[in-house]
DNA sequence: GCATAATGTAAAGTATGCAATACATTAATT
DNA sequence: AATTAATGTATTGCATACTTTACATTATGC
């Protein structure tokens, strides 16, 4: 019942194909994670969320948005 | 160890003093967590995160911020 | 066909966001 | 001084973010 979606896997083919394992690593968190938010099972923390906007030198919103 | 700041009790206060229960109501959350967010005893979520920015009309980069 | 890279699935464990409830303290007003 | 509004403290409990490990599947190239 979240309202938070992502473009993670958009913006990571808009990025030169970037790899789920390279985002990861970018970002500091575990592939596993990358591959669950992608499909949606679960929403990152503020912190994460961060650094995968950072990995995409982007802004928070660019990557979530929320379904108000 | 957490790498986020918060600016809720300012942002509280530059519109028109609002209380930790106004916001908590707009928020759609406790008083309680207004205040551990305001004291930084946690990081909220990103979809309340994206409540309270929506709650003073501003993005949630003005509220929330990464300290890389 | 085989090797390798990329993606996916599954399960168990830790950490923590947040609610809920109850009570204490500090203004501010009359 | 007494009342009320605003803020703070403390505790319990549930849900879930995230890691870790291990294994399966699907390309892609030689």
């Amino acid at each position: 019942m979240t309202r938070i979606t992502n473009r993670i896997r958009r913006l990571r083919f808009d990025h030169s194909e970037m790899t789920q394992e390279e985002l990861a690593q970018r970002a500091g968190c575990t592939r596993q994670t990358i591959i669950a938010l992608e499909q949606g099972k679960y929403v990152p923390s503020i912190e994460l969320a961060f650094k995968i906007a950072l990995a995409f030198g982007v802004t928070l919103e660019e990557v979530f948005q929320y379904e108000g």
